[in-house]
DNA sequence: ATGATTCATCCA
DNA sequence: GGATGAATCATA
């Protein structure tokens, strides 16, 4: 008898390893690894992962028998399923955790508990329990404790009956087919059993004759003019069969153009040179890609990966959320047509379930996605290429915390194949190490028809705040004139949404703050509500002072909503578009308003962030920062990278055509290096800069960091368990490790937990991982206490 | 996670 | 002493 090592789908610290089933003959053929299963865990039916197939196994006790498979091919290889013991290792998670991760989350699979009633008689005595249905869901924690006691009861008495069920988002898209069961001569002579104003069925005989063996799908069929009825009766008489067939969604609505290779310049050459060398020669090597905005990186990215795709290999291709946009995705598809697979948010439940599919039967032999798609489960992969890979997206905010660029050099290894980290700012980390030779440096030193870079000039606003009330200077306000007058475009960004900031009363200085966070409300005036962008808390604007009762609450900085209002004021015959989360949230919003602006039906896009990062217009040639502080502003140590980084891919918006490109920063701090070093946008030399201000303050990537996050509704709970991890840690790390803390977290406060950290630097500490492993164990026990406790390794920031 | 078991506490 | 609810345990 086999036997199959299944990790169940409970994500605890005890259920942390899989647990053996026996497998039933009738499984035995069809079971592989990497496949779901349902198997009983106590009481329960549960699903989990088959992970090892075994004659024998290490346990003594009895073994239950898997109850039934819910694939029919395996959803994950074995490449990928050595992954997952890695990431649940580095990132200090359940292995549950890190093999649901690397589905799409439409796969996921839970089960449901079913009570059924066997006789009506039990519906209608207990009508608060059934409501009138024969069956219902049993939920704990809707059910109260006497109605769980009345159905353990009616259970005993074999009155009800508890099924599961599987609880599935993404099915295939299943549709009707017939197909033809006779041959034409059989069919011919079937026309004498028709009556003759039959008109419906003598119209199906018809089309089943000119489609000989062909399925033909019904919905079309009927669109024809013919009805079910017909249909039906040809099945009823044997003459066709009527069944479902798969089929694929498709996310795109358009077939790319075609498009041919770009001719590369010398240094694109050098680099694809390089990575094709390094495929052929089946190195792992890691490679960072350093061109400046506009050098023509994805070309590289695209010819390397032709390259991969002629070699019979598989290719994986990364961008940030907010840059996959629908351009870079036509141009994808342009050169490799069907062999792309997209793994993307937007993409619906179904349409990402079968893209997924795709890549899992080998159809998809190159896939686009965002971080998630490192896992995508592609077979003899040849080449990885993260774009923007300082990209704080890379990094996964909730468990398991993996950072993308190592999962892609895990895979590299695993796959022997090439890693290539593209950026016009790279990560300090990355930079440095191929500084250090661990990664081959290739750079791109030109634009691409060499262009020259945006001429970039700082305005300092504790000069202009005097002489304007708006957060537009005057040199940026005739900028934006100039443009509009030469029917140019111009790109505004300014790091905040909402309305303005906050408000404020001006008799008594009292500034609402959100009940539930730490944190002072923003103002919308859209919804005329004061949001929190925590924890999602709405009040309406009050017109009064709730502390003195004054009525001049007033308005203070300035978010993307009123800078929109104000530059439509400003400029009254141009057209104003704005980009942020609140005009993005609604699906494809995104899209249309990138398609818009890129067809100049706007003249102005304002907007956060978001619009810093992979848009190319050509006919932007002015682009404005309102607060380039804002990143600053962060008690960070990686703030002046993000401010850095920001900037200089904003201002590679501006001038990416022949038209040359301005750029204006408004800034308090003219003089921060992070500042001056984006004016004359020298990421070598911010570099240089940055890596003294790190090896002073011990920072990455001198030293690797790991942040420990404790929370809970009591404060002095909080702190003190976060005392004794610092207790512990102290005792069991050595001297050289620095341990900050504790302390609370930015907003302490966070929808009423209270939030405290502390910031582990090291360089070597081998004790490390079972220290933190052993605290783990530890705070299972408290967990009871409300005590949430978790390990961010090597995290984004000390916020 | 959740159903089963043990433990602790309260009141008769 | 027995009921009740909380902490603890085991799940193959």
């Amino acid at each position: 008898m086999q036997i199959a090592q299944v990790i169940v789908d409970v994500p605890t610290r005890q259920t942390n390893s899989s647990y053996s089933y026996l497998i039933p003959n009738e499984l035995s053929d069809q079971i592989k690894l990497g496949m779901r299963v349902v198997v009983p865990f106590g009481k329960r039916h549960i699903t989990g992962f088959v992970v090892g197939i075994d004659n024998s196994t290490e346990f003594n006790g009895k073994l239950k028998e898997i109850i039934s498979l819910i694939d029919l091919i395996p959803q994950l290889n074995s490449e990928l399923l050595k992954l997952s013991d890695w990431l649940a290792s580095e990132t200090y998670s359940f292995k549950i955790n890190c093999l649901q991760t690397m589905l799409p989350g439409s796969l996921h699979v839970k089960t449901k508990k079913v009570i059924k009633a066997l006789s009506s008689e039990v519906v209608e005595k207990y009508p608060k329990i059934f409501n009138g249905n024969n069956e219902i869901e049993y939920n704990s924690d809707q059910l109260s404790t006497e109605d769980i006691s009345i159905i353990l009861d009616l259970q005993k008495q074999n009155k009800v009956s508890v099924n599961y069920e599987l609880l599935q988002n993404a099915k295939p898209m299943m549709i009707n087919v017939i197909k033809n069961k006779l041959s034409n001569e059989e069919l011919k002579s079937k026309v004498n059993e028709i009556r003759k104003n039959a008109v419906s069925q003598l119209k199906l005989l018809d089309l089943l004759q000119s489609n000989p063996n062909q399925e033909l799908i019904v919905s079309k069929v009927i669109k024809m003019g013919i009805t079910m009825d017909a249909i039906n009766n040809f099945v009823k008489k044997g003459w066709l069969d009527k069944y479902l067939v798969q089929k694929q969604r498709n996310p795109f609505a358009s077939k790319a153009k075609k498009t041919t290779p770009f001719s590369l310049n010398k240094s694109q050459q050098n680099a694809v040179d390089h990575i094709v060398k390094s495929i052929e020669n089946k190195s792992d090597t890691t490679f960072l890609l350093e061109g400046v905005t506009g050098s023509g990186k994805t070309e590289v990215y695209l010819q390397s990966i032709d390259f991969a795709l002629k070699s019979g290999k598989t290719a994986l291709l990364l961008v940030p959320e907010i840059t996959l946009t629908p351009q870079i995705v036509e141009r994808i598809r342009g050169r490799f047509g069907n062999e792309v697979a997209l793994q993307h948010s937007s993409l619906s439940d179904g349409e990402r379930f079968d893209e997924w599919q795709r890549i899992n039967s080998g159809q998809a032999k190159v896939v686009v996605g965002v971080r998630s798609a490192i896992f995508a489960p592609l077979e003899n992969v040849g080449l990885i290429i993260i774009d923007e890979e300082h990209d704080s997206s890379y990094k996964q905010g909730e468990n398991p915390r993996y950072q993308t660029r190592e999962v892609a050099k895990w895979r590299g290894k695993y796959n022997h194949c090439p890693v290539v980290l593209g950026s016009a700012t790279p990560s300090l980390e990355t930079r440095a190490r191929a500084h250090k030779g661990l990664y081959k440096l290739l750079s791109l030193p030109t634009r691409i028809n060499n262009q020259a870079l945006p001429e970039v000039s700082i305005v300092d606003m504790k000069e202009e705040i005097t002489t304007h009330s708006g957060g537009i200077s005057s040199a940026l306000q005739v900028a934006i004139r100039k443009r509009i007058d030469r029917n140019e475009q111009v790109i505004l960004m300014l790091n905040r949404r909402g309305y303005s900031n906050f408000i404020m009363c001006r008799d008594c200085g009292f500034v609402p703050q959100c009940p539930n966070c730490d944190i002072t409300l923003t103002t919308h005036k859209d919804t005329h509500t004061l949001n929190c962008h925590y924890c999602g808390h709405r009040e309406s604007i009050p017109d009064k002072c709730s502390n003195c009762g004054s009525k001049r609450m007033r308005t203070f900085g300035m978010g993307s909503q009123k800078l929109e209002e104000e530059v439509k004021n400003l400029y009254p015959d141009a057209r104003v578009l704005r980009m942020d989360v609140d005009t993005t949230r609604k699906k494809g919003m995104h899209e249309k308003i990138i398609n818009q602006f890129g067809n100049h039906e706007a003249d102005i896009l304002v907007g956060t962030q978001m619009i810093a990062k992979g848009l190319d217009f050509p006919n932007v040639t002015l682009v404005g920062v309102l607060n380039a502080d804002s990143a600053l502003a962060f008690p960070d140590f990686r703030s002046s990278e993000r401010t850095f980084e920001l900037l200089t891919q904003v201002a590679g918006r501006s001038g990416r055509a022949d038209k040359k490109g301005e750029v204006i920063i408004q800034t308090y701090n003219p003089d921060h290096y992070a500042i001056q070093l984006s004016k004359i946008q020298d990421y070598e030399l911010f570099y240089k800069t940055e890596m003294r201000v790190r090896h002073l303050g011990n920072y990455p990537p001198y030293y690797y960091t790991i942040k420990l996050t404790a929370s809970s509704k009591i404060e002095t709970q909080t702190m003190q368990t976060m005392f004794s991890v610092f207790n512990f840690l102290k005792k069991r790390l050595s001297s050289k490790a620095i341990i900050l803390g504790p302390t609370p977290k930015l907003i302490t406060r966070v929808n009423n937990r209270y939030y405290y950290q502390i910031i582990i630097k090291y360089q070597n500490e081998p004790n490390l991982k079972d220290t933190l492993n052993q605290l783990l164990n530890g705070s299972q026990k408290k967990g009871k206490n409300d005590i949430q406790f978790s390990i961010d390794n090597d995290p984004i920031d000390f916020m």
